[in-house]
DNA sequence: ATTTCATTTCTGTTTTTTCTGAAAATAACA
DNA sequence: TGTTATTTTCAGAAAAAACAGAAATGAAAT
Protein backbone atom coordinates (compact mmCIF):
# COMPACT_ATOMS: atom_id res chain seq x y z
CA UNK A 1 0.00 0.00 0.00
CA UNK A 2 1.38 3.43 -0.92
CA UNK A 3 2.34 5.11 2.04
CA UNK A 4 0.18 7.85 2.47
CA UNK A 5 -2.77 5.82 1.95
CA UNK A 6 -1.64 3.41 4.52
CA UNK A 7 -1.30 6.14 6.72
CA UNK A 8 -4.73 7.50 6.47
CA UNK A 9 -6.54 3.77 6.47
CA UNK A 10 -4.74 3.29 10.00
CA UNK A 11 -5.92 6.84 10.89
CA UNK A 12 -9.22 5.65 10.10
CA UNK A 13 -9.02 2.12 11.82
CA UNK A 14 -7.81 4.74 15.15
CA UNK A 15 -10.54 6.78 14.94
CA UNK A 16 -13.57 4.45 14.68
CA UNK A 17 -13.35 3.32 18.40
CA UNK A 18 -14.66 7.14 19.56
CA UNK A 19 -16.65 7.01 16.45
CA UNK A 20 -18.77 4.25 17.60
CA UNK A 21 -17.58 1.86 14.97
CA UNK A 22 -15.69 -1.29 14.83
CA UNK A 23 -12.22 -0.72 14.23
CA UNK A 24 -11.94 -2.93 10.89
CA UNK A 25 -15.34 -1.49 9.36
CA UNK A 26 -13.21 1.71 9.34
CA UNK A 27 -10.39 0.94 8.00
CA UNK A 28 -12.05 -0.75 5.25
CA UNK A 29 -14.25 1.92 4.60
CA UNK A 30 -11.11 4.37 4.13
CA UNK A 31 -9.07 1.86 1.80
CA UNK A 32 -12.19 1.80 -0.24
CA UNK A 33 -12.88 5.35 -0.29
CA UNK A 34 -9.39 6.46 -1.08
CA UNK A 35 -8.85 3.64 -3.01
CA UNK A 36 -8.36 4.67 -7.02
CA UNK A 37 -10.32 1.37 -7.72
CA UNK A 38 -12.84 -0.92 -6.52
CA UNK A 39 -11.09 -3.86 -4.56
CA UNK A 40 -12.27 -7.54 -4.26
CA UNK A 41 -12.53 -8.87 -0.85
CA UNK A 42 -8.93 -10.90 -0.81
CA UNK A 43 -7.44 -7.68 -1.88
CA UNK A 44 -9.06 -5.95 1.18
CA UNK A 45 -7.62 -9.38 3.46
CA UNK A 46 -3.72 -8.70 1.96
CA UNK A 47 -3.94 -5.08 2.38
CA UNK A 48 -4.81 -5.00 6.15
CA UNK A 49 -3.82 -8.39 7.17
CA UNK A 50 -7.16 -9.55 8.55
CA UNK A 51 -9.28 -12.72 8.24
CA UNK A 52 -11.22 -13.57 5.21
CA UNK A 53 -14.65 -14.02 7.36
CA UNK A 54 -14.04 -10.66 9.56
CA UNK A 55 -13.80 -8.83 6.17
CA UNK A 56 -16.81 -10.44 4.66
CA UNK A 57 -19.43 -9.35 8.10
CA UNK A 58 -17.53 -5.66 7.80
CA UNK A 59 -18.42 -5.18 4.21
CA UNK A 60 -21.97 -6.40 4.99
CA UNK A 61 -21.68 -3.39 7.92
CA UNK A 62 -20.83 -0.93 5.15
CA UNK A 63 -23.18 -1.80 2.64
CA UNK A 64 -26.32 -2.18 5.28
CA UNK A 65 -25.20 2.04 5.73
CA UNK A 66 -25.44 2.34 2.04
CA UNK A 67 -21.62 3.89 2.03
CA UNK A 68 -19.88 0.79 0.14
CA UNK A 69 -21.56 -0.67 -3.28
CA UNK A 70 -20.89 -3.93 -4.65
CA UNK A 71 -19.87 -3.52 -8.55
CA UNK A 72 -19.02 -6.22 -10.91
CA UNK A 73 -15.75 -6.01 -13.21
CA UNK A 74 -15.77 -8.46 -15.99
CA UNK A 75 -13.65 -10.32 -16.36
CA UNK A 76 -13.15 -11.33 -12.68
CA UNK A 77 -15.73 -13.67 -11.10
CA UNK A 78 -15.06 -12.14 -7.68
CA UNK A 79 -17.21 -9.39 -6.37
CA UNK A 80 -15.43 -5.94 -6.03
CA UNK A 81 -16.64 -2.95 -3.50
CA UNK A 82 -16.60 0.38 -3.53
CA UNK A 83 -16.89 3.42 -1.49
CA UNK A 84 -19.19 6.13 -2.60
CA UNK A 85 -17.22 8.66 -3.58
CA UNK A 86 -19.07 12.13 -2.63
CA UNK A 87 -17.87 13.32 0.64
CA UNK A 88 -21.04 14.90 1.28
CA UNK A 89 -23.50 12.15 0.16
CA UNK A 90 -21.50 10.39 2.77
CA UNK A 91 -21.56 12.79 5.59
CA UNK A 92 -25.11 13.14 4.90
CA UNK A 93 -25.33 9.12 5.78
CA UNK A 94 -22.72 9.33 8.81
CA UNK A 95 -25.77 11.97 9.88
CA UNK A 96 -28.63 10.17 9.87
CA UNK A 97 -27.20 7.40 10.94
CA UNK A 98 -25.66 8.80 14.15
CA UNK A 99 -29.59 10.71 14.37
CA UNK A 100 -31.15 7.49 14.34
CA UNK A 101 -28.90 5.89 16.94
CA UNK A 102 -28.53 8.33 19.46
CA UNK A 103 -31.28 11.06 19.09
CA UNK A 104 -34.43 9.09 18.21
CA UNK A 105 -34.29 6.27 21.25
CA UNK A 106 -33.99 8.98 23.25
CA UNK A 107 -36.44 11.11 22.10
CA UNK A 108 -39.14 8.20 22.29
CA UNK A 109 -38.02 7.09 26.35
CA UNK A 110 -38.35 11.15 27.18
CA UNK A 111 -41.64 11.26 25.39
CA UNK A 112 -42.76 8.09 27.18
CA UNK A 113 -41.36 9.42 30.90
CA UNK A 114 -43.38 12.73 29.68
CA UNK A 115 -46.61 10.37 29.32
CA UNK A 116 -46.25 9.06 32.50
CA UNK A 117 -45.53 12.42 34.41
CA UNK A 118 -48.69 13.54 32.53
CA UNK A 119 -50.99 10.38 33.71
CA UNK A 120 -50.06 11.17 37.10
CA UNK A 121 -47.00 9.87 38.08
CA UNK A 122 -45.76 10.25 41.47
CA UNK A 123 -42.52 12.91 40.41
CA UNK A 124 -40.63 15.77 42.53
CA UNK A 125 -40.93 19.09 41.06
CA UNK A 126 -37.66 19.67 39.88
CA UNK A 127 -37.31 16.25 38.17
CA UNK A 128 -39.95 16.89 36.44
CA UNK A 129 -39.07 20.60 35.08
CA UNK A 130 -35.73 19.31 34.27
CA UNK A 131 -37.42 16.58 31.83
CA UNK A 132 -39.58 19.11 30.61
CA UNK A 133 -36.71 21.14 29.60
CA UNK A 134 -34.03 18.10 28.42
CA UNK A 135 -36.97 16.82 25.98
CA UNK A 136 -37.64 20.70 24.73
CA UNK A 137 -33.95 20.14 23.63
CA UNK A 138 -34.68 16.76 21.87
CA UNK A 139 -37.50 17.75 20.09
CA UNK A 140 -35.98 21.06 19.29
CA UNK A 141 -33.08 19.09 17.31
CA UNK A 142 -35.46 16.50 16.01
CA UNK A 143 -37.19 19.63 14.31
CA UNK A 144 -34.09 20.91 12.96
CA UNK A 145 -32.37 17.80 11.69
CA UNK A 146 -35.95 17.68 10.09
CA UNK A 147 -35.69 20.74 8.94
CA UNK A 148 -32.26 20.77 7.41
CA UNK A 149 -32.74 17.24 6.37
CA UNK A 150 -35.78 18.50 3.97
CA UNK A 151 -33.19 21.10 2.10
CA UNK A 152 -31.70 19.90 -1.28
CA UNK A 153 -28.28 18.78 -0.48
CA UNK A 154 -26.99 21.71 -2.15
CA UNK A 155 -28.63 23.77 -0.27
CA UNK A 156 -27.13 22.23 2.96
CA UNK A 157 -23.90 22.55 1.48
CA UNK A 158 -24.32 26.73 1.04
CA UNK A 159 -25.81 27.09 3.95
CA UNK A 160 -22.77 25.38 6.16
CA UNK A 161 -19.97 27.07 3.57
CA UNK A 162 -21.76 30.34 4.50
CA UNK A 163 -21.98 29.55 8.48
CA UNK A 164 -18.13 28.72 7.87
CA UNK A 165 -17.80 32.00 7.15
CA UNK A 166 -16.82 34.43 9.76
CA UNK A 167 -19.84 37.02 10.28
CA UNK A 168 -21.84 34.10 8.24
CA UNK A 169 -23.98 34.11 10.88
CA UNK A 170 -24.37 37.50 11.83
CA UNK A 171 -27.29 38.92 9.56
CA UNK B 1 -36.05 5.77 43.23
CA UNK B 2 -38.78 6.85 41.96
CA UNK B 3 -39.98 5.16 38.66
CA UNK B 4 -39.72 7.80 36.18
CA UNK B 5 -36.63 8.68 37.17
CA UNK B 6 -35.72 4.80 37.75
CA UNK B 7 -36.78 4.60 33.62
CA UNK B 8 -34.94 7.59 32.29
CA UNK B 9 -31.68 6.79 34.55
CA UNK B 10 -31.47 3.31 33.09
CA UNK B 11 -32.48 4.61 29.04
CA UNK B 12 -29.24 7.19 29.83
CA UNK B 13 -27.61 3.94 30.51
CA UNK B 14 -28.15 2.06 27.48
CA UNK B 15 -27.35 5.09 25.16
CA UNK B 16 -23.85 5.44 26.62
CA UNK B 17 -22.52 2.99 24.20
CA UNK B 18 -23.89 5.08 21.57
CA UNK B 19 -22.34 8.28 22.55
CA UNK B 20 -19.21 6.74 23.14
CA UNK B 21 -18.88 6.69 26.96
CA UNK B 22 -19.56 3.85 29.79
CA UNK B 23 -22.59 3.06 30.86
CA UNK B 24 -21.98 3.93 34.55
CA UNK B 25 -20.83 7.46 34.05
CA UNK B 26 -23.82 8.23 32.09
CA UNK B 27 -26.14 6.52 34.74
CA UNK B 28 -24.62 8.77 37.06
CA UNK B 29 -25.00 11.49 35.16
CA UNK B 30 -28.67 11.38 34.78
CA UNK B 31 -28.89 10.59 38.28
CA UNK B 32 -27.19 13.74 38.96
CA UNK B 33 -29.06 15.49 36.41
CA UNK B 34 -32.60 14.92 37.22
CA UNK B 35 -32.58 14.40 40.75
CA UNK B 36 -33.78 17.40 43.05
CA UNK B 37 -30.75 17.73 45.61
CA UNK B 38 -26.91 17.04 45.08
CA UNK B 39 -26.20 13.33 45.91
CA UNK B 40 -23.15 11.79 47.96
CA UNK B 41 -21.14 9.41 46.50
CA UNK B 42 -22.61 6.38 48.69
CA UNK B 43 -26.15 7.37 47.95
CA UNK B 44 -25.34 7.22 43.87
CA UNK B 45 -23.27 3.66 45.05
CA UNK B 46 -26.85 2.84 46.92
CA UNK B 47 -29.09 4.10 43.83
CA UNK B 48 -27.47 1.87 41.10
CA UNK B 49 -26.12 -0.82 42.94
CA UNK B 50 -22.74 -0.93 42.17
CA UNK B 51 -18.85 -0.56 43.75
CA UNK B 52 -17.76 2.63 45.15
CA UNK B 53 -14.26 2.76 43.55
CA UNK B 54 -16.26 3.04 40.43
CA UNK B 55 -18.51 5.55 41.43
CA UNK B 56 -15.73 7.93 42.26
CA UNK B 57 -13.73 7.12 39.25
CA UNK B 58 -16.72 7.80 37.06
CA UNK B 59 -17.31 11.19 38.92
CA UNK B 60 -14.16 12.36 38.03
CA UNK B 61 -14.80 11.78 34.88
CA UNK B 62 -17.98 13.61 34.98
CA UNK B 63 -15.66 16.59 36.72
CA UNK B 64 -12.73 16.56 34.54
CA UNK B 65 -15.53 17.56 31.51
CA UNK B 66 -17.22 19.79 33.13
CA UNK B 67 -20.56 18.80 33.61
CA UNK B 68 -20.38 17.84 37.61
CA UNK B 69 -19.51 20.00 40.22
CA UNK B 70 -18.59 19.29 44.25
CA UNK B 71 -20.66 21.17 46.66
CA UNK B 72 -20.52 21.24 50.63
CA UNK B 73 -23.84 20.22 52.24
CA UNK B 74 -24.04 21.81 56.12
CA UNK B 75 -23.94 19.09 58.67
CA UNK B 76 -22.99 16.53 56.05
CA UNK B 77 -19.05 15.85 55.98
CA UNK B 78 -19.06 13.80 52.73
CA UNK B 79 -18.79 15.68 49.73
CA UNK B 80 -22.01 15.71 47.56
CA UNK B 81 -22.35 16.14 43.84
CA UNK B 82 -24.67 17.83 40.90
CA UNK B 83 -25.09 18.16 37.57
CA UNK B 84 -25.13 21.29 35.99
CA UNK B 85 -28.90 22.09 35.27
CA UNK B 86 -28.90 24.07 32.22
CA UNK B 87 -29.71 21.48 28.88
CA UNK B 88 -27.85 24.02 26.49
CA UNK B 89 -24.86 24.31 28.33
CA UNK B 90 -24.65 20.56 28.75
CA UNK B 91 -25.29 19.89 25.11
CA UNK B 92 -22.71 22.36 24.32
CA UNK B 93 -19.95 21.04 26.71
CA UNK B 94 -21.26 17.44 25.05
CA UNK B 95 -20.35 19.53 21.33
CA UNK B 96 -17.34 20.71 22.30
CA UNK B 97 -16.52 17.47 23.60
CA UNK B 98 -17.15 15.53 20.84
CA UNK B 99 -15.56 17.80 18.20
CA UNK B 100 -12.36 17.51 20.30
CA UNK B 101 -12.29 14.01 20.63
CA UNK B 102 -13.87 13.13 17.03
CA UNK B 103 -13.26 15.75 14.83
CA UNK B 104 -9.53 17.49 15.68
CA UNK B 105 -7.66 14.37 15.49
CA UNK B 106 -8.46 13.40 11.63
CA UNK B 107 -8.74 16.91 10.61
CA UNK B 108 -4.47 16.64 11.71
CA UNK B 109 -4.59 13.46 10.31
CA UNK B 110 -5.42 14.76 7.03
CA UNK B 111 -3.08 18.21 7.15
CA UNK B 112 -0.43 15.82 7.62
CA UNK B 113 -0.91 13.51 4.76
CA UNK B 114 -1.93 16.28 2.50
CA UNK B 115 1.52 18.18 3.64
CA UNK B 116 3.26 14.65 2.65
CA UNK B 117 1.64 14.98 -0.94
CA UNK B 118 2.56 18.30 -1.48
CA UNK B 119 6.19 17.56 -0.53
CA UNK B 120 5.71 14.88 -3.12
CA UNK B 121 5.14 11.61 -2.38
CA UNK B 122 3.70 9.66 -4.61
CA UNK B 123 -0.19 9.26 -5.29
CA UNK B 124 -2.76 7.97 -7.36
CA UNK B 125 -4.06 11.02 -8.65
CA UNK B 126 -7.73 9.80 -7.38
CA UNK B 127 -6.56 8.93 -4.22
CA UNK B 128 -4.78 13.00 -3.90
CA UNK B 129 -8.22 13.89 -5.09
CA UNK B 130 -10.33 12.17 -2.52
CA UNK B 131 -7.78 13.53 0.19
CA UNK B 132 -8.49 17.17 -0.72
CA UNK B 133 -12.17 16.88 -0.69
CA UNK B 134 -12.03 14.88 2.84
CA UNK B 135 -9.93 17.67 3.97
CA UNK B 136 -12.36 20.68 2.64
CA UNK B 137 -15.01 18.98 4.15
CA UNK B 138 -13.25 18.89 7.83
CA UNK B 139 -11.65 22.35 7.61
CA UNK B 140 -15.09 23.60 6.78
CA UNK B 141 -16.65 21.88 9.45
CA UNK B 142 -14.20 23.10 12.07
CA UNK B 143 -15.00 26.66 10.17
CA UNK B 144 -18.40 26.18 11.19
CA UNK B 145 -17.96 24.87 14.39
CA UNK B 146 -15.79 28.12 15.30
CA UNK B 147 -17.85 30.38 13.88
CA UNK B 148 -21.29 29.05 15.87
CA UNK B 149 -19.15 28.84 18.74
CA UNK B 150 -18.06 32.58 18.76
CA UNK B 151 -21.73 33.76 18.77
CA UNK B 152 -23.23 34.37 22.78
CA UNK B 153 -25.15 31.08 23.65
CA UNK B 154 -28.26 32.99 23.66
CA UNK B 155 -27.85 33.96 19.74
CA UNK B 156 -27.11 29.87 19.32
CA UNK B 157 -30.02 29.08 21.19
CA UNK B 158 -32.11 31.29 18.87
CA UNK B 159 -30.57 30.17 15.53
CA UNK B 160 -31.17 26.45 16.39
CA UNK B 161 -35.02 27.43 17.09
CA UNK B 162 -35.38 29.26 13.98
CA UNK B 163 -33.72 26.53 12.04
CA UNK B 164 -36.20 23.73 13.76
CA UNK B 165 -39.46 26.19 12.59
CA UNK B 166 -40.70 24.78 9.15
CA UNK B 167 -39.17 26.93 6.33
CA UNK B 168 -36.68 29.00 8.65
CA UNK B 169 -33.78 28.35 6.23
CA UNK B 170 -35.58 29.61 3.49
CA UNK B 171 -34.35 33.13 3.32
C1' DA C 1 -23.75 -32.83 -12.92
C1' DT C 2 -19.70 -32.14 -10.71
C1' DT C 3 -15.90 -29.60 -9.92
C1' DT C 4 -13.96 -25.35 -8.59
C1' DC C 5 -13.88 -20.99 -6.85
C1' DA C 6 -15.98 -17.46 -3.91
C1' DT C 7 -18.68 -16.16 0.03
C1' DT C 8 -20.94 -16.60 4.40
C1' DT C 9 -22.06 -18.70 8.83
C1' DC C 10 -20.69 -20.39 13.04
C1' DT C 11 -17.85 -21.51 17.03
C1' DG C 12 -14.22 -20.58 19.78
C1' DT C 13 -10.17 -17.48 20.99
C1' DT C 14 -8.05 -13.12 21.86
C1' DT C 15 -8.31 -8.51 23.12
C1' DT C 16 -10.43 -4.65 25.17
C1' DT C 17 -13.41 -2.48 28.29
C1' DT C 18 -16.00 -2.28 32.38
C1' DC C 19 -16.36 -3.09 36.98
C1' DT C 20 -15.11 -4.98 41.85
C1' DG C 21 -12.86 -5.24 46.38
C1' DA C 22 -9.15 -4.61 49.22
C1' DA C 23 -5.57 -1.61 50.56
C1' DA C 24 -3.61 3.01 50.76
C1' DA C 25 -4.21 7.79 51.21
C1' DT C 26 -6.52 11.86 52.74
C1' DA C 27 -9.16 14.70 55.58
C1' DA C 28 -12.16 15.74 59.61
C1' DC C 29 -12.85 15.58 64.37
C1' DA C 30 -11.92 15.00 69.33
C1' DT D 1 -2.05 13.17 68.19
C1' DG D 2 -4.82 9.40 67.61
C1' DT D 3 -9.18 7.91 65.89
C1' DT D 4 -12.68 7.55 62.61
C1' DA D 5 -15.05 8.73 58.43
C1' DT D 6 -14.43 9.32 53.55
C1' DT D 7 -12.17 9.11 49.21
C1' DT D 8 -8.87 7.36 45.89
C1' DT D 9 -5.68 4.07 43.83
C1' DC D 10 -4.73 -0.21 41.91
C1' DA D 11 -4.55 -5.08 40.66
C1' DG D 12 -7.24 -8.29 38.84
C1' DA D 13 -12.07 -10.53 37.81
C1' DA D 14 -16.05 -10.41 34.88
C1' DA D 15 -18.35 -9.00 30.79
C1' DA D 16 -18.42 -7.44 26.13
C1' DA D 17 -16.55 -6.78 21.71
C1' DA D 18 -13.43 -7.80 18.01
C1' DC D 19 -11.36 -11.18 15.41
C1' DA D 20 -9.63 -16.00 13.40
C1' DG D 21 -10.28 -20.32 11.13
C1' DA D 22 -12.83 -24.22 9.88
C1' DA D 23 -16.99 -25.87 7.97
C1' DA D 24 -21.03 -25.02 5.17
C1' DT D 25 -23.34 -22.82 1.60
C1' DG D 26 -23.86 -20.88 -2.88
C1' DA D 27 -22.78 -19.83 -7.62
C1' DA D 28 -20.20 -19.88 -11.96
C1' DA D 29 -17.80 -22.93 -15.43
C1' DT D 30 -16.78 -26.99 -17.81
Amino acid sequence: MIPVLEKLVLHWGEMASRWGISRMVAQIHALLYFSPKPLAADEIVEALGVARSHVSNSLRELRSWGVVKMVHIRGDRREHFQSIQDVWQLFEILLDERKRREVDPTLKALREAQALVNDGAKTDTHTRERLREMLELFELMDNWFGGIRRLPLGSRVKLIKLGAKTGGWLR
